[in-house]
DNA sequence: CAAGGTGCTTACCGATCGGTAAGGAGGTTG
DNA sequence: CAACCTCCTTACCGATCGGTAAGCACCTTG
């Protein structure tokens, strides 16, 4: 069963587009890694803009899916919560491109349409917060102590994903090993605590 | 007491690179901000490489500086890795430009010349881990989980800095108040948490 | 006053950018 | 067989890219 052209060049703009940036590719380049000239790419998606839109917008679908999946997997607040910290911590290379990408979408985007993005990060960051809110340790701490905390876990955890060359860089090959052990268990470590032991000081409006 | 064109050429680019990446300025546009042409611009940094590579050296001269001025500070490891955290969780406008920058140097030194960045990151972190070391309750856990731990804070707390705009946008103005209230908040008592309660798990190589 | 260096300009270069126009190969439909 | 659609091509467009060459105004030094 074959891939269609159309979804080819889609993926391969998704790869280049989290390698080296929105400004940083040219049409020509991500249709030539696929043997074609640029304008069967503007053929499918008539400018750049829209071609980089519609890599955004199979994101947001993956997303959403993958929030479905959680809710759907328990009722439990507390495994649901692990659940989509777990299937966060992705180590796949086409997780850690989607990583990328959003990573520099989240450093571009205010200069761009300024909703771009509160589209697919808003209802995540929303339901990661209700799914902590939900633990009753955290039933009623103040939102925004909720939000802090999925923030805070969010970004250790988006920027570790993308420093995996940089940090092979540092500590080598063998210390990258160890630290990529280390890590996720510092950072599932914190989540339990969280989940299970320390509420927040709930001592504001 | 003037600025030199040269300097002021300087602070533009890395404004404008950290705003708009790398390939995202172009020299004539630095060099426009100020009123001069482009010529200028080349006439004092005979290359953009050179030019970003300045602006990169620049940053790593700061960094160095603020690890002496904690090490100078106090004896203490605790306020050591206290005071550093601090002065890294920065608000000010500058601050935030340098860590807009240092993430998009994160996403693309892996292209570029691999050494490009070590020199800055590395005795940045391995002597934030040797405050961490430092500390009683750390002093015999492995290497990779002080490292795991300070990447982790470090992760966070990047994350969060460049977040800014995209949070307002979620949250709303009130909204963004309470959670640049409340995440402080949570990063400083994870902070407190690593550094008087929890010893990390001895249990490896 | 002549000579030379610094700091900037205008003029220009080839390459590449995103995008348009027109047409050809192949399959489907009348 | 003719007409048309989809998919992709070559040819071309103006704009802008990073960078070179040459020269002008100014200051310093002999």
């Amino acid at each position: 069963m074959a891939i269609s052209t159309r979804d080819q060049l889609l993926l391969t703009a998704r790869t280049l587009f989290a390698e080296r940036g929105f400004e940083g590719v040219s049409l020509s380049q991500i249709a030539s890694a696929l043997g074609f000239t640029k304008q069967a790419l503007l053929h499918h998606f008539s400018t750049k803009e829209k071609l980089y839109g519609e890599v955004l917008g199979q994101i947001s679908h993956e997303f959403a899916e993958q929030l479905r999946s959680a809710r759907d997997a328990t009722a439990d607040p507390r495994a649901r919560f692990r659940h989509s910290v777990r299937s966060l911590l992705g180590h796949t290379p086409a997780e850690i491109t989607r990583t990328r990408l959003l990573m520099r979408e989240l450093l571009d985007n205010h200069r761009r349409a300024e909703t771009a993005e509160k589209w697919y990060l808003k209802p995540f960051l929303e339901e990661l917060a209700a799914m902590l809110k939900a633990v009753p340790a955290w039933s009623d701490a103040p939102d925004a102590s909720v939000r802090a905390h999925v923030y805070l876990i969010l970004g250790a955890l988006n920027y570790y994903a993308i420093s995996g060359p940089t940090l092979k860089n540092i500590y080598g090959d063998q210390g990258f090993r160890a630290l990529e052990q280390a890590f996720p268990e510092s950072l599932w470590t914190l989540v339990e605590d969280l989940l299970e032991c320390s509420p927040p000081l709930n001592g504001e409006v």
